[in-house]
RNA sequence: GGCGGGAUAGCCAAGUGGUAAGGCACGGCUCUGCAAAAGCUGCAUCGUCGGUUCGAUUCCGACUCUCGCCUCCA
């Protein structure tokens, strides 16, 4: 079976065939954060949804070049840099860097390429001024330049590709701030921002005049530079579909005349608690506040990792525990297949891989994945005691070869066996001492006292094992 | 108002025109001195009302509730 992903562009679920006539690379471009906060569990659910495309797609044997943004001008961070009296770069480096921290303990591939909007200035101005060239563009009188829907369309192009729109029902949003005035009709959008006094000096010269760019061009100017014209995966948050990526569209095919992204692939939000997040709410979460209450990155991963990319999901932190319950489950199988495997070296399943990918590929039907995992965690539990002795390094390093392959997919990994600190080995020391004298009260005292500090402890035929909570 | 989702067990969540995966929680059992985030195992008729059909949770219609987008937004 051959991977097949819903189009927002056709509202379909498609064959996934990449443009590279040797069919084997493929160019992939996430929106990127708007690096003036800490990310927030939302946003993280739509970039380890990228991940999961990604490693989808190196797992189907595509070479993917993955890119994605970082947007580190725009009007949320310029006013946050003139309230803090600080810099642009200062400011954004610092929630830049915390967003790569956070994109790597929530085990998410880091992107191959992940462009700056203020290092590509000029590619942003070159291609505003390919657009007003065209004629698609044009300066108005409060210095800014803006796209023209209408001289767009008016060459025969589509502007609402990727829902149904009704423009002239449109009105100018109440919520448009000071921002956008001058524009021809209220659906156009700025290109190039010209420079006002509350910019500071967060401006740049160009040949409309000094300014910024608008909120959608970088993001055409960086995915055509670092993927071509056209490229052939295009993913971001269902938020993001108007106006941010039809006006990608807009502004790429105008300049370019060309077809932009053939698959354009849509995140689907998540409620926390079964409410939209908000801070009065106290729903709001990022992965730090997570992180603070016990939890890791990778029950986070897990958690988010548990329903369709298309479908609102619920994150809890009841969800949360549970992820990581059913998460130890599957590292004290696996733990005891490395004991098994003793380092040898196996082929992986195929056959098992086989059902494991169609479930993926079927537009990444995730929790069809996860039920084949937990039936195949239950299964390799029933047959480990019956292993002959002399199969058995072998029947495990298979084992473990497979999981190993959809672990790729899935990043979650497999904790590492934390070493128990002297104390821990102490108290452990000490109840078997009492469970041998078969003073119980005493050693059942000291497996509650283990518990309280963070760690179990589980007397099995190898002898006891502690497990660190 | 326009457009688009969703409604499956206590919670989360797949799926199918022929009597419903998986996870968490819960119960039972096994191992154990007792336990265990050890192992096995049990646990739903799919929002309401009509229709099509031999048969619908799955198709159609209506309704109810709910969520999102309509230029800050993952």
């Amino acid at each position: 079976m051959a991977l097949k992903l819903f189009n927002t562009l056709t509202r379909s679920v498609q064959e996934f065939v990449p443009l590279d006539p040797q069919k084997k690379k493929v160019g992939m471009y996430c929106c990127g954060p708007t690096v003036y906060d800490f990310a927030h569990i939302g946003n993280w659910r739509t970039f380890v949804f990228a991940d999961l495309v990604r490693r989808t797609l190196e797992f189907s044997g595509y070479d993917v070049t993955h890119v994605m943004n970082i947007t580190d001008v725009e009007d949320k961070i310029i006013k946050r840099v003139r309230e803090q009296k600080t810099t642009l770069r200062e400011f954004t480096g610092k929630f830049e860097a915390a967003f790569l921290d956070d994109l790597k303990a929530l085990g998410c591939r880091e992107p191959h390429v992940k462009p700056r909007a203020t290092e590509h200035i000029a590619e942003i101005i070159a291609l505003i001024e390919k657009l007003v060239a065209r004629g698609v563009a044009y300066k108005a009188a409060d210095g800014s330049v803006y796209f023209s829907i209408e001289k767009y369309r008016g060459c025969g192009c589509c502007y609402g590709q990727l829902l149904k729109l009704n423009l002239d029902e449109m009105r100018a949003g109440e919520r448009v701030a000071s921002d956008e005035y001058e524009k021809e009709s209220v659906a156009d959008f700025a290109l190039w921002k010209a420079r006002v006094p509350d910019d500071g000096d967060v401006f740049w010269p160009s040949p409309f005049g000094e300014g910024r760019p608008g909120w959608h061009i970088e993001c055409s100017a960086m995915s055509i530079k670092a993927l071509g014209e056209t490229f052939d995966l295009h993913l971001g948050g269902e938020d993001l579909k108007f106006p941010h990526h039809e006006d990608e569209i807009a502004q790429s095919e105008g300049a370019t005349g060309k077809p932009f992204v053939k698959f354009w692939l849509h995140g689907a939000h998540l409620l926390v608690e079964g409410k939209k997040m908000s801070k009065s709410l106290g729903n709001f979460f990022t992965l730090r506040d997570l992180l603070a209450k016990g939890f890791t990155g990778r029950e986070v991963r897990y958690l988010l990792l548990t329903s369709h990319y298309r479908e609102t999901f619920n994150f809890t932190l009841d969800g949360l525990h549970g992820a990581k319950t059913a998460l130890a489950r599957i590292d004290e199988c696996i733990s005891k297949l490395r004991d098994m495997a003793a380092g040898k070296i196996e082929q992986a399943d195929d056959v098992y891989l086989g059902q494991f990918r169609d479930s993926l590929e079927d537009d990444l039907n995730i929790s069809a994945v996860w039920g084949k995992i937990y039936e195949w965690i239950r299964q390799t539990n029933k047959e480990m005691d019956s292993v002959p002795p002399v199969m058995r390094s072998f029947w495990a390093a298979r084992r473990l070869a497979t999981w190993d392959k959809i672990d790729s997919v899935l990043g979650v990994g497999v904790k590492a066996e934390a070493e128990a600190p002297a104390e821990i080995s102490a108290l452990a020391a000490a109840r078997a001492e009492a469970k041998k004298a078969k003073d119980f009260k005493r050693a059942d005292a000291i497996r509650d006292e283990l518990k309280a500090k963070g760690w179990v402890i589980e007397d099995t035929p190898k002898g006891i094992k502690l497990k660190k909570i």
